[in-house]
DNA sequence: AGGACTGTATTAGTCAAGTAATACAGTCGG
DNA sequence: CCGACTGTATTACTTGACTAATACAGTCCT
């Protein structure tokens, strides 16, 4: 069964898409498995606070990119193949790293700097969750 | 006059907020200096292809924020001090890599991973114009 | 078989973001 | 002075995100 235990809203960003990319990112970083059953709708709406609509789309959208299965009234699943998976996290770590330095040059870090900050803050906030920070 | 040339919308994430950031980035990075005066709310609105009203909402932001100053009639001009710059710079950046280490972590790249990825990418896309990658 | 669960769909409403059009008063340079 | 600019304000509208309530048909397990 997928968790969802790292899962924090309150992004900025539309719910939908940080479920979008929580699985997205669990797949590219293998702690989500192929063929692994999902919680229901509902479940997972009550278990998150939120309205069983903003879960449906954002299924919807993982269905309509063959990253899970649903077969009316039965529950989900998630279809993970190898290249669909080295492709999604080639994808996702493209655009993190886009976004990253383009972020940084605009706040006028140049590249060692911006590899020391990473380097001193990558150990610090190790309890802090899951979240995102691309689209 | 303040430039917005390497400004480009189509962020994902609400118009006033990118023009917010990108003023905070550019007193950040020195590259808009303490005095310089501001495009007028119809000037950079016909400039950037969006409502005088989106434009009024970011610049009030700003005002708010003590980063920009209006006199109603006049022009309006930045008024950045250096301690509010050094300030401005620190938060950016840690909102930043508090970002991507999140990402990156949650796509399962370790450390060194990272740092290898940034220094690798770093260079390329150069002529990509400013964009963000915040909140 | 039957009940409890599943996915799916529909309709209606709120709220923020953004557009559009317009108005008014203050400033500034010729 | 005065016209062209400035900032500021208001009202109305569209759209996307999200909530709310409800309905219906398919599945699965006992």
């Amino acid at each position: 069964m997928v968790s969802f235990e790292g899962f924090k809203t309150e992004d900025g960003r539309p719910i939908y898409l940080q479920i979008l990319y929580f699985i997205k990112r669990g797949a590219a970083a293998g702690t989500i498995a192929d063929g692994e059953e999902l919680p229901s709708r509902r479940v997972l709406s009550a278990l998150l606070g939120i309205n069983p609509n903003t879960v449906q789309k954002a299924f919807r959208l993982l269905e309509e990119e063959g990253l899970i299965e649903s077969r009316s009234g039965a529950k989900s699943y998630t279809t993970f193949s190898e290249e669909k998976v080295a492709q999604l996290k080639a994808e996702l770590l493209a655009d993190d790293i886009r976004g990253i330095t383009r972020a940084l040059k605009l706040t006028g870090v140049d590249k060692n700097e911006a590899l020391a900050l990473i380097d001193r803050y990558w150990d610090e906030a190790a309890e802090e969750g899951g979240e995102d920070a691309d689209e």
